[in-house]
RNA sequence: CGCGGGAUGGAGCAGUCCGGUAGCUCGUCAGGCUCAUAACCUGAAGGUCGUUGGUUCAAAUCCAACUCCCGCAACCA
C-alpha cells in the first residue's frame, strides 16, 4: 500500500434532507467525515471533502406549500442552518453542495442522459397502491384493512389507486455486478450491513421507477420536461457534480472514484446497490468504499419531538465547546454501531480524559518546564526509563492511532492514544520531577524534556479530533505550523530545531478546562 | 414464521468474524503524592458473559432452541 500514503483522497458526507433542522445525527456524521479528512490531510494526501443539502423531491414541495412560501425559499433558508451548522463545529469541507445549483441539475441530467445511451431506462406506466403520506407504493398483500374498511398501508396511512407514467431504471440488469461489488472486501463496512445487502440483491431487484409526474420540485428529465427524477437520482449525483462532471475537469480526474462516502445506516442500500448500479450504467468508476455508521440515541432512545428530547446539536457544541463534543462523539461510540449520549457522558468522558489526564498533563508539564527551568529547553540525553516512555508514546501515535483511524476505528485509535497519556502521568508520577528539584535538577531537565516531548507527538496526532486545542498545544509548545503532520512525528531534528531557535515555554494556559454539568440536567 | 440490532461486575461499553487465564471507562473503598485544572499515581472489592441444550481437551466466542429489550410510522443520520 505505498502509493496509500500520498494518494489523493475524496470523502463525503450523505447530502442531508434539510426539512427540518440539524440535528446530533447530522453532526455527528459530519464530524466523522471531518475527521477523517483532517485525518488524511495531515498524512500527506491531497483530500477532498463535500457535504451539503439535497434540497428536492414532495416533501420539501410540500413543506413549502404548508409554510406558503416557494420551495426554493425553504431551501434556502433550511440549507443554511445546516451550513451555519459545518462552520460552527469546523468541519473543513472543499464544498457545500446544494442540489438546487445549476451545475447540479447540469450533472445529473448529463448522467440521466448517459444511462439512456447504455439502453437502461426506459418508459412505462407505474400502477399501484400509493399512499401520498409515505410518498410510496405498496403491494396488494402488504395492505391492512382499516376500520371502515378502506385500504391502508402497513403503517397506516391511506392509499389510492394511482397510474402514474414514469421512468424505469433496468436495476434488475445488474444483480451480478452488484454482488461481486457487495462481495469485494472493503467495499461496504461494517460487515453486517454487507450481509444485509448481499441477502437483498439475491432476493432479485426489480427495476426502479426514476421519475415522478405528480409534482415539479425537481430536476427535470432531459426530453421529458413533464417528469423530475427520482430524487435519489439526483441526490446521489451531488458526489459527481462536486468534481465539475460532466466536464472533465481536474479535479474528476484526481478524485474520481471516491474513496469513501460515509453515510447513516439506513440510506445503505441506496449507496451501495442503486448508485452503483447507476455508475455501472453510465460507465463511470463506482466508488471504493462505503461505510454505513450507527445512529446516536438520546440515553439510550432515539429523539423526537413526541418525545420532546430532540437536540440541537449548536446548543451541545455551546454547552460544552466543539471540540469536546467531537472528541465525545469519536471517542465514546464503536464507530459502525449505535452509540448514546448524554450531557453527563459528555461532561465525563471530557473531563477524565480531556481536562484531568491530557489537559493537566500539559499544565503540569509546561508549568515546571517554566517555573524551573525558565521555560528554556536544551538537548538531552534519555536514560532508559525515558526512552521507554518516548517509546511507547511514539508506538501509539506513530502506529497504533493512525492504522486504527485508517479502518475507521476511531474509538480504538484514540483509546491507545489515550493510554499513551496515562503512561506520561504514570511516569511524572515515578520520577516526581519536584522531588528532583532538589535532589537532582539535571535530571528533573531530562524528565520534563521527556515529557515535552511525548506532548508534542500527543498533540499532533488528536489534532484531527480536537483540531483548535490540539493547535492551542503546539503553539505553546512552539512547534512550526508547517511541522505539525504525521509525517513530522519521526523527524529526528525537530526538537533541537526548537532548541536552537531558543525557544522558550511561556506560562502555560490550561487547554481544557474542567466542564460543568448544566444545572438543569444535574437534576 | 416480516426485517434488523442488542442482552458481559452498580452504570456505560469493548471483546464474539479467526474458541484457550473476562478487559476498559465511570462509580465505590483503601493507600500514596502534592508539580498540576479539588487534578495525578497505586491497590482492592465487585461478573456462573440473558436461558437451556449441543459440539470440543477447552465456549462470552461455534451450533440449535427459547426469553426479554430496542429500532424499522413520525419533521429524523
Amino acid at each position: 500500500m505505498a502509493d496509500s500514503d500520498t494518494a489523493p483522497y475524496y470523502v463525503t458526507t450523505a447530502i442531508n434532507y434539510p426539512n427540518g433542522r440539524p440535528h446530533v445525527g447530522h453532526a455527528y456524521e459530519a464530524i466523522a467525515a471531518d475527521v477523517i479528512a483532517r485525518f488524511q490531510r495531515l498524512r500527506g494526501r491531497e483530500v477532498r471533502f463535500q457535504t451539503g443539502t439535497d434540497e428536492h423531491g414532495l416533501k420539501m414541495a410540500r413543506k413549502a406549500e404548508e409554510q406558503g412560501r416557494t420551495p426554493r425559499d425553504l431551501a434556502d433558508e433550511m440549507s443554511g442552518y445546516f451550513r451555519e451548522m459545518g462552520e460552527k463545529l469546523n468541519i473543513s469541507y472543499d464544498r457545500f453542495i446544494r442540489t438546487v445549483e445549476d451545475d447540479h441539475h447540469r450533472a445529473s441530467q448529463e448522467i440521466w442522459r448517459r444511462m439512456e445511451d447504455t439502453g437502461d431506462l426506459y418508459l412505462d406506466r407505474y400502477e399501484g397502491w400509493y399512499s401520498v403520506r409515505d410518498e410510496a407504493y405498496y403491494d396488494e398483500s402488504e395492505l391492512e384493512q382499516g376500520e371502515g374498511g378502506e385500504k391502508l398501508s402497513p403503517q397506516g396511512t391511506p392509499v389510492e389507486w394511482t397510474v402514474e407514467e414514469s421512468w424505469f431504471f433496468r436495476l434488475s440488469k445488474y444483480e451480478k455486478p452488484l454482488l461481486e461489488l457487495l462481495r469485494r472486501p472493503g467495499f461496504l463496512e461494517p460487515a453486517s450491513r454487507r450481509n444485509e445487502m448481499i441477502a437483498f440483491v439475491e432476493q432479485g431487484l426489480r427495476d426502479l421507477s426514476v421519475s415522478r409526474t405528480s409534482f415539479d420540485w425537481g430536476v427535470k428529465v432531459p426530453g421529458s420536461d413533464n417528469h423530475v427524477m427520482y430524487v435519489w437520482v439526483d441526490a446521489l449525483t451531488n458526489y459527481l457534480t462536486g468534481l465539475g462532471f460532466p466536464d472533465d475537469t481536474e479535479d474528476m480526474r484526481t478524485f474520481w472514484p471516491a474513496d469513501l462516502h460515509l453515510i447513516g445506516k439506513d440510506i445503505v442500500r441506496f449507496h451501495t446497490i442503486y448508485w452503483p448500479a447507476f455508475l455501472m450504467s453510465a460507465k463511470l468508476p463506482v466508488p471504493k468504499a462505503v461505510f454505513g455508521h450507527g445512529f446516536l440515541l438520546n440515553r439510550g432512545q432515539k429523539e423526537s419531538k413526541s418525545l420532546g428530547n430532540v437536540t440541537d446539536p449548536l446548543d451541545l457544541a455551546d454547552e460544552f465547546g466543539v471540540d469536546a463534543l467531537r472528541y465525545f462523539l469519536m471517542r465514546e461510540v464503536a464507530f459502525g454501531q449505535d452509540g448514546s449520549y448524554s450531557a453527563e457522558a459528555i461532561v465525563t468522558r471530557a473531563n477524565a480524559e480531556l481536562a484531568n489526564s491530557f489537559g493537566n498533563l500539559a499544565q503540569r508539564t509546561l508549568s515546571m518546564i517554566h517555573k524551573n527551568m525558565d521555560g528554556a529547553i536544551a538537548t538531552f540525553k534519555p536514560t532508559e526509563a525515558d526512552w521507554d516512555l518516548l517509546g511507547m508514546v511514539r508506538k501509539a501515535c506513530a502506529e497504533e492511532l493512525p492504522e486504527q483511524f485508517e479502518k475507521l476505528a476511531f474509538s480504538v485509535g484514540i483509546e491507545a492514544w489515550i493510554k499513551a497519556v496515562y503512561a506520561c502521568n504514570q511516569y511524572v508520577d515515578e520520577q516526581a520531577p519536584w522531588a528532583l528539584k532538589k535532589t537532582d535538577p539535571e535530571r528533573m531537565k531530562v524528565v520534563l524534556q521527556t515529557l515535552f516531548a511525548t506532548l508534542r507527538d500527543l498533540a499532533i496526532v488528536i489534532q484531527p479530533v480536537v483540531p483548535m486545542k490540539a493547535a492551542l498545544l503546539l503553539d505553546q509548545l512552539g512547534i512550526p505550523e508547517n511541522e505539525r503532520g504525521f509525517t513530522n512525528i519521526r523527524d529526528p531534528d525537530w526538537y533541537n530545531r526548537l532548541v536552537e531557535r531558543g525557544f522558550t515555554v511561556g506560562k502555560p494556559t490550561p487547554i481544557f478546562p474542567r466542564l460543568e454539568l448544566p444545572e438543569e440536567e444535574a437534576a
